[in-house]
DNA sequence: TGCGAATACTTGTCTTGACAAGTATTTCCG
DNA sequence: CGGAAATACTTGTCAAGACAAGTATTCGCA
């Protein structure tokens, strides 16, 4: 694994980063594409799926669900709701929050996404064990914490 | 800078696809805030360096190595060239082809980038093994693999 | 030779992602 | 109680990524 201090970093032995990032903007892309027959960006389909899960709730709690920021979810709703698929109502409880639920055309495609997601996921497990996978996650996952360390080292 | 979008959320095991998206998503908003003193984002910072290291060929050959398309590295140059790093030139072999150079403001910021990006990159794997890295990355050069014969599947 | 295909780059449009700032509402606490 | 702070969401701006279409130039080959 590269002892790739400050070296050129050629384009076969990409860093970790490097390498995430790429796998992470192929996926999108290739979700994007399966997706576009639908109507859909993977965003989109993710909001979608989000708000069958976990509807009822205001957008501050699906952004975790979508990985992008509140500004990025209530733009995301604005195009979801243009093409008649989620709905905002007035939240009872709270009136500075708007709850989410979807529209019968939402409700008709999600099935739909979820089995083409499930597929598309285990067609990327392919010739990967289990364990490899676990490892993997495990890998990133500490990752994510040196990540949220330097963040906060920077703060 | 203030309310991080990062870290909350951990919650269930999330799919390894979204696990890699979180992560390319943190690492590109760490890089972008460690960078923002610098004026630069990471991927006008990875231009750069791409520049330095493999200057003189037009950006054609630069889009693998800075993670998008030929659109992408254009509208690149272009923010660069305005911000005096880097500038076009007409490529005497090839009147189509513009090939890029470092300006001295360019040559002049290279070397901190590369330190910092190293340092960064370090921290990033902290209490990882070598092997643990190793198959990570084994990992995921498998699944771009199943990406991109997904991909031809469908197209 | 010359013409169609391929190549190098640019530009337009849409979506996303980050961050800042703004509005409305609720909560906290003195 | 009343006002400050926190919360939920929206909007504005910029940078990226993908894709399509357009221009200029070079190449392949009949």
């Amino acid at each position: 694994m590269a002892a790739r201090a400050v070296l050129p970093e050629p384009a076969h032995a990409p860093g970790l980063g490097r390498l995430v990032m790429q796998v992470s903007r192929e996926l999108r892309t290739l979700a994007d594409r399966q997706l576009a027959p639908l109507g859909l960006t993977m965003q989109q389909a993710e909001l979608v799926i989000a708000t069958f899960l976990h509807g009822e709730k205001g957008s501050r709690h699906l952004t975790s669900l979508v990985l992008t920021d509140e500004a990025g979810v209530s733009r995301l709703v604005d195009r979801l709701e243009a093409k008649g698929l989620v709905r905002r109502r007035p939240s009872p409880r709270d009136r500075r929050s708007r709850a989410l639920e979807l529209t019968p055309a939402g409700r008709a495609v999600v099935a739909r996404m979820r089995r083409r997601r499930a597929v598309v996921d285990q067609r990327l497990r392919e010739g990967i064990s289990a364990d490899d996978i676990a490892a993997t996650r495990d890998v990133l996952l500490r990752v994510l914490d040196n990540i949220a360390r330097a963040a906060r080292a920077v703060a």
